[in-house]
DNA sequence: ATGATATGTCAGTCTTGTTGACATATCTCA
DNA sequence: TGAGATATGTCAACAAGACTGACATATCAT
């Protein structure tokens, strides 16, 4: 165990005092790097009559053809009920389509149609932009450090399935 | 301009092709780190009856004390309807109080409680020790550039004001 | 005194999450 | 083949947390 994570657990000394301070920056860095991160998609989206969640779906959808309802579910960790509202809108609107699958029947396999990709690869892309520019003018390294905290600050019980997710082997 | 920025917004060859593929690595990581990052909170205020609506107002005005509704409301981006909501619970509730400004009365000033203190400290800790592990084991020069590239991220225009609530000179 | 500013509040709406219950189709296995 | 498990869909009610619009009050600034 590192020390860094000993110390939290136990003062170091025989006072009272906290073993560190919390790392205030991090906190608040994160907050407003990702209040503004998802404010750019968010004016895209209102044009369409869609939000947030709507994203989400799109995304991981355009992102994973042949998704299932569990998967999709597993990574969103929201509730059926919730998720079936906006796929349902997405699927009437054209951006997603559900098909049955081959193997098993009883699933549903998500595909976006051609209007969905194009719309996920809009917002995508907006994304990057500013992605883009943060990383630009920093050191070349920047970028692979930064995916290596963001994958360590995941839950461990998350991070084997999140990292297949993201740079895995294509198949879902 | 760098070129990585210029090469988004113009095609390099004279292709139809996109000039760079989204990086969906950081775009992807950043949700899920993120959604992992506000779960933990969410356990405690849990049996406070709040949320994170409360977590967010206690945590800015704990750590800025004398904070006002107007610089509150530029931090979090809502309106103040919303806003009055949870702070008049926290209030209630005995987490903050709000006292009458001196040298502009029409101003509230906002100062968390011993008791809002102590459960802004609570919350912050657990955030930070997941932050600690993340950084653990990692090159110490990590910190910083996560750091960095947060706050390039923030939309440049507020990044100046984010700079100085974050790491700046203790006034608010 | 007058207009601008900081805050508070009422009322209604929207999105996105929740729980609980139940229906249907399909698969698996004894 | 039949029974139970599994994947999905759906209805209804509810809650948190955001929104808009309108209006009130206190205080400041000129």
């Amino acid at each position: 165990m590192p020390d860094a994570i000993r110390a939290l657990k136990s003062p170091p000394s025989g006072k009272d005092t906290l073993a560190e301070p919390p790392t205030y920056d991090l906190i608040e860095l994160f907050f407003f790097a990702y209040r503004d991160f998802v404010s750019d998609p968010d004016r895209i989206l209102d044009e369409y009559g869609f939000g947030r969640a709507h994203h989400r779906v799109l995304h991981f959808v355009s992102r994973n053809p042949g998704l299932t309802i569990a998967e999709l579910l597993d990574i969103l960790r929201i509730t059926k009920q919730s998720l079936n509202r906006v796929l349902k809108e997405l699927i009437e609107k054209n951006f997603i389509e559900s098909r049955t699958g081959t193997a098993d029947r009883r699933q549903r396999l998500l595909h976006a149609t051609a209007k969905g990709h194009e719309l996920a690869l809009k917002l995508a892309t907006l994304q990057t932009c500013r992605i883009t520019r943060a990383l630009s003018e920093m050191e070349p390294e920047a970028k692979d450090m930064v995916s290596r905290y963001l994958l360590r600050l995941i839950d461990p019980s998350d991070s084997a399935h999140v990292k297949h997710l993201v740079f895995g082997s294509e198949e879902t």
